[in-house]
DNA sequence: AATGAATGAGGCTTCATTCAT
DNA sequence: GATGAATGAAGCCTCATTCAT
């Protein structure tokens, strides 16, 4: 009797729970990208969302909520795949930062606009952030265990990469034609930092 | 009786016109410090700056004037000196490099929220960031030509460098304490991302 | 014991939206006629209709919008009846153009200030008037070509009358008394300037 | 010593009371039909007259004071010409007419755009109005006691003819080139309104 | 659960007027 | 007499949030 495995009509008046959150949160973003934090308000995100005002009120407490709760579902996308390839013992740790910054690089390249509004010009983004940096201090620590890294000071080191990535990311014209020099320039540049061996020796 | 020849009371009614632009500047860059940007209104501005609404508006145009002639003011501090050290003949290429690291540590630490809202909370930024990337781009241009640096891509590097040493400024707890610090740290990283000898080699 | 289905009361808080409209308009009115168009202000026009002020926006985009919609309201109000006695074959030219005359003293009469305010302290009257003038236009010329009217220059006798009008409208001082003196004194020089033949011949 | 008989420089920083009011004067009279009186502000009245903000207030009270003083002699230069003329014996009433109407149509095509902001925009017009009024009275109760005109509301034409006059010469395009036909053709309507013999017979 | 009309605080900006120099 | 920096009330408009339906 249930339609609920049934795909979804795509704007009901009545949507299981989820699925309004999940529109209300792609609306955001949209606008987001589009025009910018300034011009976000609730009316234009629930219009987008093809609901009423006050029902994004039942689903988000505020506006700054709306804004958290799409942050750490930014940051939860981010994080997942990286840290499962962290501890793969069949490649090596220079392989591994190698995958880590090709994965960052890849979505930094996809929805740097998003991020850029997301955690710069919106506030609030530090708590997310310490998901990188835990995995990226592992790594480092991990790879200077192993002997080959050779990494001073790793607090400051992954501080370090952690905002530098951004920069060639963000200076690309064209994502799709540049991912490919981006990433592979990023990655000799970590490998640098962190004392490995050249790809290309 | 007359106190006519005694420097000018700090807050007398009329003052001369820079003296009113910096109150309001000042009042800019403190509230920006103590409430981000959201909370910064023309009516906090004059508050703090002990004049009336109006008064700002005959200094700057607009809202945007006003923090706009803040991003370049703070700027043009930014790039005074180390501009002036890199052409200096008598210091080889790495220790150049490790003066603008020096200098842009030194400036971060102390001002580095102001900075952060002024340039990334806020737009508008890119066009002052450009004066920094020209001065690293030489840099890193002539340390190469010298065979002192070797770097591959130097416009990925310098966007790489751009946004790396922001990292540890921020990440550092106590500016004061930390500088010796993270001055040292970013300056070794810096050779190793250009292929320059290490310092302490 | 329920009122349900009694008129609803004047002022409930929400109201259908034409009722608001209305509401609204209204009170521009009011105080245009009160207080001039120099008081008119948002708030005012706010707390006359009884709403707040954000409710105006609703309903109009702008302050200029609010008087435009006023101005279209009114002129629609003014011609209506005489477009639809224009082409009546029934009655000579000079009968139709007593029947304007009547109708537009009648109106100024009764709406002068509105009027005045409207069309001459505020701006943007030229289009409706156009309206006006078509008519009165038509008017003559069709008298003219059916050898009751003698006009020189139609043009220029339109916007002759067009103005006139008004004048003995605008000085009478009590409107509900000097209607009937104002009417007839208005059609007799009407007569006058179109040459035709005087109405008490 | 005194340099009173001197023809005055232009735009000294010490100017005879008389002079300074003048400059006052037109400045507002030339941004009353530049700008129109929405952007009329006193600070734009000083600059165009040369003169600091404050010197406006020491000859005239409040803005609106000086709006008055322009109103009064605008419509103190109106009446002049036609006042001398209107007891002239050696010509007939007609005559006397048709010189008003061409002073009248004169003035207002020249000068039209002020004396509709002076007098239709801003307020306070009724009172220089009355001048006008008073005789043009006089001229058509003179006419028809000579038993050229043939007037029955004498009141009521004075405030028709008072209007009518203004509709051509707002609807004139080029003021220059129209001026022959707008005279004439409102000569010929004056007569026909008072019942004055044509022009043309 | 969903709606959207209504609210009203608060933002930016303008400008008539004052007054110390 | 002349100045113009300073004032602050007031205007227009936006938008997060509420609540009766």
């Amino acid at each position: 009797m249930s339609p609920s495995n049934e795909p979804a009509v795509n704007s009901g008046r009545f949507q299981p729970p989820d699925v309004r959150r999940r529109q209300i949160l792609t609306a955001v973003a949209d606008l987001l990208l589009e025009t910018g934090h300034d011009a976000l308000t609730i009316s234009r995100v629930a219009d987008r969302a093809g609901v009423a005002k006050g029902t994004v009120y039942l689903y988000f407490d505020s506006k700054q909520a709306l804004i958290s709760a799409l942050q750490a579902e930014v940051w939860d996308r981010m994080l997942e795949k990286p840290a499962s390839l962290l501890d793969d013992p069949t490649v090596g740790w220079a392989e591994r930062l190698d995958t880590l910054v090709a994965e960052w690089v890849h979505t930094e390249l996809r929805h740097r606009q998003l991020y850029h509004v997301l955690f710069h010009e919106l506030g609030g983004g530090a708590e997310p952030l310490g998901g990188a940096r835990d995995l990226l201090l592992r790594l480092l620590r991990g790879g200077t265990e192993a002997g080959e890294f050779t990494v001073g000071d790793p607090d400051l080191t992954v501080d370090f990469l952690l905002h530098a990535y951004v920069g060639p990311c963000h200076h690309a014209v064209d994502p799709e034609a540049s991912e490919e020099r981006v990433r592979s320039g990023v990655q000799a540049l970590f490998r640098r930092v962190v004392g490995a061996a050249d790809v290309r020796t």
